[in-house]
DNA sequence: AGAAATTATTTTAAGCCTGAAATGTTTTTG
DNA sequence: CAAAAACATTTCAGGCTTAAAATAATTTCT
């Protein structure tokens, strides 16, 4: 940002990160990431409501059946969104009531059920993901290409370091059991 | 799908900015960045839940009341919260219960309730918080300072296209209605 | 002043979400 | 082969969250 001098002055110029054990540059940082994704959430959500009469939980399950031909099992969409299993199960059930999703036990292995987007399932989705996609360029409408691409990298590289810090401490803890 | 011949290799060289109607970078910034907000958010849910007994908005409650010596109303922290009225009030209930949150109507105006940290609130929550902020930065180890300034940057930017945009709407809307 | 509009909060009904316990199934192991 | 371990999913209890309707208090307008 700047070409401070002397050492003092160093750390009055530069960020926090030279004050030891200051740690609000990471934490003004996560409040905005907070916010700037809190604010598309529930934008998206208004939306896919008022135009679609449904959820965003609902459209992400969707979203994530469609990107495959021969379906996906519940622990397997659970991990790709990130919720609990039993969050997959009443999200499906509601989705299965209403014809947009398939469920039935793999032929080879009872204890797992296979999720299919329905035909009507798989048209509906196509439709919402449309505008989705139209809605979310108009979010990010302000920033240009390269910012974007900026951003794509640099997040990069912030899920890189929260998948390091976030299995650190499952070892960690990992070690304490054993 | 196919692979094409003259004009559109171009599409393929440059980036999909240049392919009008196209927004996947735009899809895949918004997936990355709420893959990061929910690796964080759950880590920090667990964390709180295993050290502390409690929950994110518990503490992102308190958090907000921390910050004030006079109180904030349920509006006001609704709004910095980003959560509905409802929400506040049935979290409050919670921590009032506990003995956390002191809650009580304005006296010029008995519509507003007046919500202040007890003395053992504001004890709890300095503890929590300063846990937190070494959380949060032992996620974001794995960035240095002139990434986490340029993050912020960005995220600062992409917060004002996203104002613009919801606003935007909302001004459209409100035109419909008049 | 009194009616109407506005404002702040709470209530309600419905859905989302979690962690942990329970259930049913398959695989491993003694 | 049968018991035990591992696995996938569901159920359960509890808390969060929302939008919309209801309640309560204040302000505005005539």
């Amino acid at each position: 940002m700047e070409t401070p001098s002397s050492a003092l002055v160093l750390d009055r110029e530069t960020k926090a990160s030279e004050r030891p054990g200051d740690h609000k540059d990471e934490l003004r940082l996560w409040l905005r990431m907070l916010t700037c994704s809190t604010l598309i959430e529930t934008e998206i959500r208004n939306r896919l409501r008022e135009e679609f009469k449904t959820t965003l939980p609902r459209f992400d399950l969707m979203a994530q059946l469609d990107k495959t031909a021969v379906g996906m099992t519940v622990g397997e969409v659970s991990q790709r969104l990130m919720v609990s299993n039993g969050n997959v199960t009443a999200v499906v059930a509601g989705l299965v009531t209403d014809g947009l999703v398939d469920k039935r036990s793999a032929p080879q292995d009872r204890r797992v059920q296979i999720l299919t987007l329905t035909a009507q399932g798989r048209k509906v989705f196509r439709a919402m993901a449309e505008r989705h996609e139209d809605w979310i360029a108009e979010l990010f409408a302000g920033l240009d290409q390269p910012a974007i691409a900026q951003l794509f990298r640099l997040l990069g590289e912030t899920k890189t370091s929260l998948h390091r810090a976030i299995a650190g401490r499952a070892g960690e803890a990992a070690k304490g059991d054993a």
